[in-house]
DNA sequence: GAGCACTGC
């Protein structure tokens, strides 16, 4: 390969390593490549399958297949384990089926958890499919706006999140007998959260002699000492894979420009194999991937004679639903598929017939600094772990070629293992939620990555400003307030409202992805259509007129259009409207319309956003309130050409300066009013 | 005077 890039000889490697020592109890070693030996053991076989033939073939050809009856043997007795399953193994689909069948749903339902709703859609349609049962009567699902289980449900798939949510109301999850947590190295806060839920259910359970609990943490990579450390000791069980051998390729130089080198390996790999073999490129983010895009189509269109055409299709997260589709259809005969993608393509997005994987080694991601209590996104390295992921993506239908536009040297350096989010991220969210759930002390709560003692301090710093925490007996606990906010699957700072239909509005709006879209090719056009919603009084009042007209006019996808309005997101906006709307209902909190009053709408995004607050100085530039560092107004902002005196934003965003985003123009008066010692505080501050 | 990785309740 390419000798520009300078690759040395290929590394082979199994994704995941091979099996690591210590506590490892080995079931099976099936081969890869899926021709693989059998293993017949009689200890395997169902009694009698009330499988179809078909599915009953497909099901025992699965890795997993002849370690049933060691699996289940070693399960039954254990309250918590580790098992550690390589993609194709068959792992998720299969068992809860056994867990089933070997009677452990009798008392209980078994919970299967994942990180995303279209996985734990497609796995209970999938199980239910095996198991010859309609959705949602033995195997269901539950992920937030969709519910699709019954009395009869044994085998349940759902969101992390919400069993995080159904914890609140039940700390001990009484409705279980089995939680399995699936992709746990993945490790999203959620995730990270349910540890120490289940973890502490399961020792108050034996403690009040209920039905034990059992905890069965599922994770694709190797590194699991964590996890088994975190599980007192639990045995680690591993099961080999259905993963092809995937040869590995440094460069032998750093390079100094990833974009350069990454568009020289496409083309390299383009020139030499077969049109078939399609090549998955992963950068950092929308520009970035549209640019590389534009760059590949033309530099294809003056290939020489005997070259074969390229579709390039570029994969990003915002990207409109359609386009995304385009990644999974076949390309013309002749014809190369090359994919240019963000980390989407790493877990959430799986492509089929990728023979060739282009890893920059770069990703996009949040970092947090407890010291400024500010999230910033910026562009890093990844670590071993997400570099092995991407390999991965090569690997899946036949043996595939990874390039890594690094050195070997460099790689060596790369952090083991992504930092955990919740190390990464606000805590306010989750503080709350533990303390809904009457977590005895939050502040030493059993995280398995603990976050810093100042990273938990300033969310509680910032949940007492909301008015959500009181002190009693030494302990922290909820107000009525922060009971309240609890319900809401919002943000706590978004999640303090009057309940008002404009208020309503205002938070959907603000917890989902923006409903504008703007093609910047098309910006004259977006401005004139946007001119009769904008309001002088800011951006949420703005989104709040769009919302109006939007369901005044009965809310269609051809009116969203005419007005440069994502209209899926503007779909989700009502039903996330209609949720909250239900909760207020059910927590009876009287529901008034402030019929056209602005101004109350404004005071109460001053009471929630009084924290995000910035004041114009006299040369005409901003800054914020809480810290005093320069902002200034995204250009996004109607309020772009505007000088109010006194903002609240929704967002800072660090690019090359601090830009707020989503303002509202509040008076200075009704941020002292919504937390006069906070900012008595700040006046103290600004003397001394 | 510019531009946000990815999830989830």
């Amino acid at each position: 390969m390419p000798e520009e890039a300078g690759f040395p000889p290929a590394k082979r490697f199994r994704p995941g390593c091979g099996p690591p020592g210590g506590r490892v109890v080995m079931l099976l070693a099936a081969g890869g490549g899926g021709g693989g030996r059998r293993q017949q053991s009689a200890l395997a076989q169902p009694a009698a399958s009330p499988y179809p033939e078909a599915v009953e073939r497909q099901r025992r050809s699965l890795p997993i297949f002849p370690a049933r009856g060691q699996l289940l043997a070693q399960l039954r007795n254990l309250d918590s384990a580790v098992l550690i399953g390589e993609t194709g193994s068959g792992k998720t689909t299969q068992l809860p089926q056994y867990l089933y069948e070997g009677g452990v749903g009798r008392q209980g339902i078994i919970a299967v958890t994942q990180p995303r709703r279209v996985a734990a859609i497609s796995l209970a349609t999938r199980v239910s499919d095996e198991k010859r049962t309609e959705l949602g009567k033995l195997v269901g699902y539950t992920v937030r706006f969709d519910d699709l289980t019954s009395e009869a449900t044994r085998i349940k798939f759902l969101t992390d999140g919400m069993l995080l949510r159904e914890a609140i109301s039940d700390s001990l999850l009484r409705k279980y007998s089995c939680v399995v947590l699936d992709e746990a190295h993945e490790r999203t806060v959620h995730t990270d959260v349910l540890f120490g839920v289940v973890k502490a259910a399961q020792k108050r359970r034996k403690e009040l002699g209920k039905l034990p609990l059992k905890v069965i943490v599922m994770s694709a990579t190797m590194d699991v000492d964590l996890f088994s450390h975190y599980f007192n000791g639990a045995p680690v069980l591993y099961l080999e894979g259905r993963q092809h051998p995937i040869q590995v390729f440094y460069t032998k130089q750093p390079q100094q420009d990833y974009l350069h080198a990454a568009l020289v390996s496409v083309f390299q790999i383009h020139q030499e194999a077969p049109p078939s073999q399609d090549i998955l490129v992963f950068l950092t983010g929308q520009e970035e991937i549209e640019a590389m895009s534009k760059t590949c189509r033309d530099i294809a269109k003056h290939l020489p004679d005997g070259c074969p055409s390229m579709l390039v299709l570029p994969l990003y997260a915002s990207l409109p639903y359609a386009q995304q589709l385009r990644v999974f259809q076949g390309a013309p005969k002749g014809c190369r598929k090359v994919i240019i993608s963000t980390n989407i393509a790493e877990t959430s997005i799986t492509i089929t017939g990728i023979k060739y994987v282009v890893d920059t080694g770069m990703v996009k991601a949040k970092k947090y600094n407890p010291g400024s209590g500010l999230e910033v996104l910026a562009v890093q390295r990844v670590s071993k772990t997400q570099a092995w992921q991407r390999s991965g993506r090569a690997g899946r239908e036949n043996s595939g070629v990874c390039y890594r536009l690094y050195t070997e040297d460099e790689f060596e350096k790369f952090e083991k293992m992504t930092v955990p989010e919740i190390q990464r991220c606000n805590l306010a969210s989750v503080l709350l939620q533990l303390l809904a759930m009457k977590v005895p002390d939050v502040l030493t709560f059993d995280f398995m990555s603990k976050p810093s003692p100042d990273h938990i301090q300033a969310a509680v710093a910032q949940l007492d400003l909301l008015g959500a925490l009181e002190q009693k007996d030494d302990q922290l606990t909820l107000t009525p307030l922060g009971r309240k906010m609890a319900a809401f699957p919002l943000e706590p700072r978004f999640a303090k409202f009057h309940c008002t239909e404009e208020i309503l509005t205002v938070v959907s709006l603000l917890s989902v992805d923006s409903v504008l879209y703007s093609p910047p090719a098309r910006r004259d056009e977006v401005q004139a259509v946007r001119k009769k919603f904008v309001s002088g009084e800011g951006d949420h009042i703005t989104l709040l007129n769009i919302y109006r007209t939007f369901k005044n006019l009965g809310g269609s996808k051809d009116w969203c259009r005419e007005n440069f309005v994502n209209s899926k997101n503007m779909m989700l906006v009502a039903e996330v409207r209609a949720q909250l709307r239900d909760i207020c209902l059910k927590m009876s909190m009287p529901m008034v319309s402030s019929r056209g009053d602005v101004e109350s709408v404004r005071r109460c995004l001053a009471h929630s956003l009084f924290m995000s607050a910035a004041e114009l100085q006299p040369d005409g530039t901003y800054v914020t309130t809480a810290t005093r560092q320069p902002v200034a107004i995204h250009p996004s902002s109607v309020l772009f050409h505007c000088r109010p005196a006194c903002v609240v934003y929704t967002e800072l965003l660090h690019t090359g300066r601090c830009y707020m985003r989503d303002l509202c123009v509040v008076d200075a008066d009704w941020l002292y009013e919504a937390a006069p010692d906070y900012f008595r505080r700040k006046l103290r501050a600004a003397r001394d």
